[in-house]
DNA sequence: TTTTTTTACGCAATCGTTCCCGGCAACGAT
DNA sequence: ATCGTTGCCGGGAACGATTGCGTAAAAAAA
């Protein structure tokens, strides 16, 4: 079945104009009489028009569409941001594209390939934990594609980008642990070259430098698939415990290796924060609600979203090309609730 | 600045041939000859030319996309649900464009309009909370755009539907929470006239029929934004703590609504389940870590999305009008968790 | 060799819209 | 009466791709 608009050539025919006054009139052209426009608009109106947008798209060689990549959506993090973008994009007259990399990187290839395809006039984009090759990336953004990085960011690329203040939420997230008495905190991260990981772990080296803690490298861990599988945070999970000097604590750098952690901890029956601390980054509303309610960092993933939007618009809007570049660096917040309550320190364990 | 893709025009100019021949050529056609093609191909190939599907759209009237409306991305059942409508869209070479009406008529008729003025040529929707008036939604029908409900259905509108079975999810919930010794069973819904609630609303009375158990209206309460409004979701848990025959058990019947009923339960002090229990229907995988574990009822999501997809696609493929409507029920999924752990009969509350 | 058929390609219209260019009135100025 | 000027509008090309039709040359048949 087909479902058939009113064209201008209808509304010319209609009226016995040409499709050129039409056009005109309906833009409110100067060259067109009052009566004429009147006409043209009061059929407009009353037929419900409205203009082809792919017309328009073929004509002005842009579809007002922009392609979004994250991993997945059913993600508080990325649905908040997409929250943020599409409410950006809407009101500025653009329509967004999501594709989910699932934390692959030949789907985010996949996904890149068919968003160009689909002619979107700009990306925004959160890289796959996998990906570590961006030829792809530079040749489009090469090509003139205008992109904007947000969350998980390509370094060596020169555009936009928007990020919540990793460094400074590990930081404080460690500070916190550390104040509360946990000396042997284990980061648990995506894998070690991802933006975010080093951003993250930073923060954490920094916390305990300033606190006169020593790193223990065996306590950190990483997951090559962000904690998309569920097995490979048990394992590592299992690693820590195994360890002759076992970990008082738990920082997870990442949504969907928190609450995975927590669910790993309970399966075991350990008591967190009796057996194990545990801390996290995380954007869903139900840690508070949780057992025990779980300390986060919370990233203002609504607002990156339309940072980034709004990024986005300016270079795809720009007249000439743009060099000058941003990275805007948002806020987290630390909520600290029962997951991290004080323990005593005992001093043998200090290191 | 723009991204200037290789046309078929600049193939013909670079091979001195005519946009035609190069267009046949792409396609395969029988009328080109052998060298022909292979000497196109490989150029195509090599400048890696993919074809404008704008142009496309133009010509063939068809934009391959389809529309979504939800109220909200950011909610574990449509996420998921999404999930599945992208993955059968995307197998297909459709592209999905998401708008969120956040439980607002005006909002859905806003999406409605832009999604159309996007020409899609299909639409997926679960309706608003706010929706009673579904003659725009006709209309559209009407004029022959195809459309697929799901979750929250128009009956009155005649095309494919897709939903969980409610009846039978909420009339299992409601036995369950009986034979837990719950006699008093407060349902909390979204608006009356919802499909949703009106057949998960069924399947709970008829639970308490077929148990003998008197049904009192003073428990039967409505969320008139589907609990996107926290304060409106605390008066009505409130108005049922107040009752002097107060409920011994809160079944929720959204997603929203069940993690709303938990936290104001919480912040009330109340014990669940040994103040009040609590059931409901929730998509989240984070309902077994929470205090207390939650019972839900879960709804396949993920498949509904693909289902609806692929009744859509058939909708839209179709040659000539389709007039066999199908309404299709997948089964839900009842996990019975901590929050509705058995209660002693308290044989004086019986009514 | 001439006629017919086949092969292989080009021309031009089409989708809906915009916009450059050109034209034809009516008007005031000379 | 003639010459600009202005106001108002139509013709047609363009955006990128497909496709029916026409046609030249080559191949086959006469």
């Amino acid at each position: 079945m087909k479902f058939e608009a009113l064209t201008i050539k209808d509304i010319a025919l209609a009226l016995g104009l040409s499709t050129s006054t039409v056009s005109r009139a309906l833009r409110d052209s100067h060259e067109i009489s009052a009566d004429t426009k009147k006409m043209v608009l009061e059929y407009a109106e009353k037929n419900n028009y409205h203009p082809n947008p792919i017309a328009l798209s073929l004509k002005e060689r842009r579809s007002r569409s922009i392609g979004i990549i994250v991993c997945e959506i059913a993600n508080s993090f990325f649905s908040q941001a997409i929250n943020g973008i599409e409410s950006i994009a809407y009101n500025n007259g653009y329509n967004v594209i999501i594709a989910q990399s699932r934390e692959s990187f030949d789907r985010e290839i996949m996904n890149l390939q068919y968003l160009t395809s689909r002619s979107i006039d700009g990306l925004i984009i959160s890289i796959s934990t996998e990906t570590k090759d961006f030829s792809y990336l530079k040749e489009l953004h090469g090509k003139g594609m205008p992109i904007v990085f947000f969350d998980r960011i390509v370094n060596e690329i020169e555009t936009h980008k928007v990020i919540a203040d990793n460094y400074k939420g590990a930081y404080d997230a460690t500070t916190h642990l550390i104040n509360s008495g946990y000396r042997r905190i284990a980061p648990i991260s995506n894998p070690k070259l991802l933006s975010i990981t080093m951003e993250r772990l930073a923060g954490y080296k920094a916390a305990l430098a300033d606190n006169g803690i020593e790193m223990d490298d065996s306590l950190i861990k990483y997951c090559l698939h962000g904690g998309m599988i569920f097995s490979e945070v048990e394992e590592i999970v299992n690693e820590l415990l195994e360890l002759k000097q076992k970990p008082d604590a738990i920082f997870a750098t990442a949504d969907k290796l928190t609450t995975n952690c927590l669910r790993i901890l309970k399966t075991k029956g350990l008591k967190v924060p009796g057996d194990i601390g545990l801390l996290g980054f995380s954007n869903t509303d139900l840690t508070e609600l949780l057992d025990p309610p779980l300390s986060i960092i919370k990233q203002p993933a609504f607002e990156m979203g339309e940072v980034a939007t709004n990024l986005l618009l300016q270079l795809i809007e720009s007249k000439r090309p743009v060099t000058d570049f941003e990275t805007r660096v948002l806020p987290t917040e630390l909520l600290i609730r029962g997951s991290t309550k004080k323990i005593k320190n005992k001093a043998k364990e200090m290191v």
